[in-house]
DNA sequence: TTGTATGCGTTATCAT
DNA sequence: ATGATAACGCATACAA
């Protein structure tokens, strides 16, 4: 069933039918009528592909992750954003495609972009690479947790900066510790970077001393990235201050975080607390403190980031900062509709606030 | 940029430009090479919609969730399976189309259907619903965690028979426990039917008697819907068996769980073991139980189900079962495959096997 | 208010 | 091996 069998039936032209459908507001009552119950009766639906030719304009926008594995949609951060983006994509008349790889040369250009989206969310820590991809296309991208240095990038960012200041004003300012360590992955992600760069400004700012440990393995803090300059400037550096002992596990989660952490204990010299990237970093070192013996937060506090699900139920409950994925996702969606509608738009950068959640741990 | 403009630059036809990117072996190697590099130099890209027409396939497959509220892809255990899910449709040269709602009425037709996907798999309670509103359209569905009584209908669900009788074989065969209660929410879900069936059979097969308690209040095992009959014959049943007192909530999250059985507590006769319909409502009766002084497992011991992440983080960490949610999206995908290709195949369920996780919580 | 004619960007059939 | 032409299913400018 198509217009043409629709508008034979129906003894109208096929301009009557496809109004019928599009602009019924155009067509006589009794026309419009008859037409949809033709339709009905040969349950007629328009075909949405031909439509979007017609109108050279599909209707799908993307959201797409390229990362080092799984999970990808379900991660624990940005599965949550993508409900957000999805439904915000919905209320604004879009749909969405899904995007997902680990390596560069899978195929991207074949497996996602030849889809006729309208525009992007991108979701990696390698932005220049896939912002200039799709800027080949002429496809407007929009990043969730990352920032391009180019012309016309949007970018939906949590307050790192903020979330991490909060954390050390309660650490510092309201229970007083000293000695605080700084624990993480590498800090090639820009998340990363303020985040650290955050707890070395109040440092500074509260006059302590950085956590120095001699018996500390020595770490590569950028996993041989570089550093993204353009973020940098923002926070008046030119480059990751050298500041203190940070302990740097190889990657993000909690079983690579616990097992690091175990082999490094007993340290000689203890920090009094422990600020930790993310809750899943957290959560391992909070499993290997215990194991060893170590009270939390009696003995050492411990902190996480992102206030995932699991941080409210493992014991001691994680004190940590409150990012609404959702929220970034539905603003990533609503920026993304602006480069839509105008490419020639200037970068803009969303700051979603955060919120301090102060529980046991600490 | 399009197909005419290149012929026209290239100096040669149309069709000779299609299929320069469409079969490339039937041209000669210097005419693909002059139409590629031109192609290359205008930087074209063939328009996938107008391609999708032409072919009348889309290459689209969606993945549709049809819950009562969020969150839906960012859900514990949707989310891998929508991970599981994708991957495999990249394998097999297709794209994920998201859609979720909550509300029957909330314009699905218009939301969802009016793409051309080629074919859904849809996580829903209410299978009939949407299966006829799909069967409408032609488009083959494949249901996860759901079956339908209905022709032409593909399901994959994990063993939830197989798992509950795991657990129970470790509660009685293994620890020895009696007394051993079931807590849930609802058993409208086929998924919980089919885990109480388990654990009522069980109970029958080891001699055992149902765990009774006068105290407990009068649930609504149901809800109000209609058992599925279709299921319950498997097990030769007619009806969900009335069997002694399981624990109903009115939701399957945590926190209901927790605030609800902190309500019952204390029972004046306890039970020695708890089984839980899921590893959070399993987490919420842990919190309870623990707030009220019992010592899990020494006092009463809890198990759950799924094997989600925080199972194993929460202290004690849960006796579940292991589901990979992964396998069961990528399954879906290659079982959607199957109908696509031929819709007249008959209903087909695979049933992914699942593993007993015995931790300290039991 | 409705019909005619043309266009959207591609592929496929049948020539040559 | 390449070209001409029809087809895919629908939208819209213009005419009536």
């Amino acid at each position: 069933m198509r217009l043409s069998d629709i508008a034979k039936l129906a003894g109208v032209s096929k301009a009557t039918v496809s109004r019928a459908f599009s602009h019924p507001e155009l067509l006589q009552k009794e026309t419009l009528d008859r037409v949809m119950a033709i339709a009905r009766f040969h349950n007629y639906h328009p075909n949405t592909l031909a439509r979007a030719v017609a109108h050279r304009r599909s209707g799908l926008v993307g959201f797409i992750m390229f990362h080092k594995s799984r999970p990808f949609f379900g991660h624990l951060f940005y599965g949550p954003a993508l409900d957000g983006f999805m439904e915000r994509a919905k209320a604004r008349g879009y749909h969405v495609l899904l995007g997902a790889t680990t390596r560069r040369n899978d195929n991207f250009e074949e497996n996602f972009i030849k889809d006729s989206i309208e525009g992007a969310v991108l979701v990696t820590r390698d932005p220049e690479y896939l912002v200039n991809t799709f800027r080949d296309r002429n496809i407007p991208v929009v990043l969730i947790n990352e920032e391009s240095g180019q012309e016309n990038i949007g970018c939906v960012v949590g307050d790192d900066y903020g979330g991490m200041t909060k954390i050390m004003d309660h650490l510092i300012g309201e229970r007083g510790y000293q000695d605080i360590a700084f624990c993480s992955n590498r800090l090639s992600h820009v998340c990363n970077m303020q985040r650290y760069l955050a707890y070395v400004d109040a440092l500074i700012k509260y006059d302590q001393r950085p956590y120095v440990n001699p018996d500390l393995p020595e770490y590569d803090l950028l996993d041989s990235y570089e550093p993204n300059f353009h973020v940098l400037s923002r926070y008046g550096r030119k480059e990751i201050p050298n500041f203190g002992t940070p302990i740097i596990f190889s990657s993000a989660d909690t079983e690579t975080a616990a097992k690091s952490m175990a082999k490094l204990l007993p340290l000689k010299k203890m920090p009094r607390a422990i600020v930790c990237m993310n809750d899943s970093i957290a959560i391992g070192v909070c499993q290997a403190l215990k194991q060893a013996g170590y009270r939390i937060p009696e003995d050492v506090a411990v902190t996480g980031f992102d206030d995932i699900e699991m941080a409210s139920y493992v014991s001691p409950a994680l004190t940590t900062i409150r990012v609404d994925p959702y929220d970034l996702g539905a603003e990533a969606m609503d920026l993304l509709l602006k480069y839509i509608n105008d490419p020639a738009l200037p970068s803009e950068r969303i700051c979603v606030p955060n919120e301090l959640i102060v529980r046991q741990s600490s």
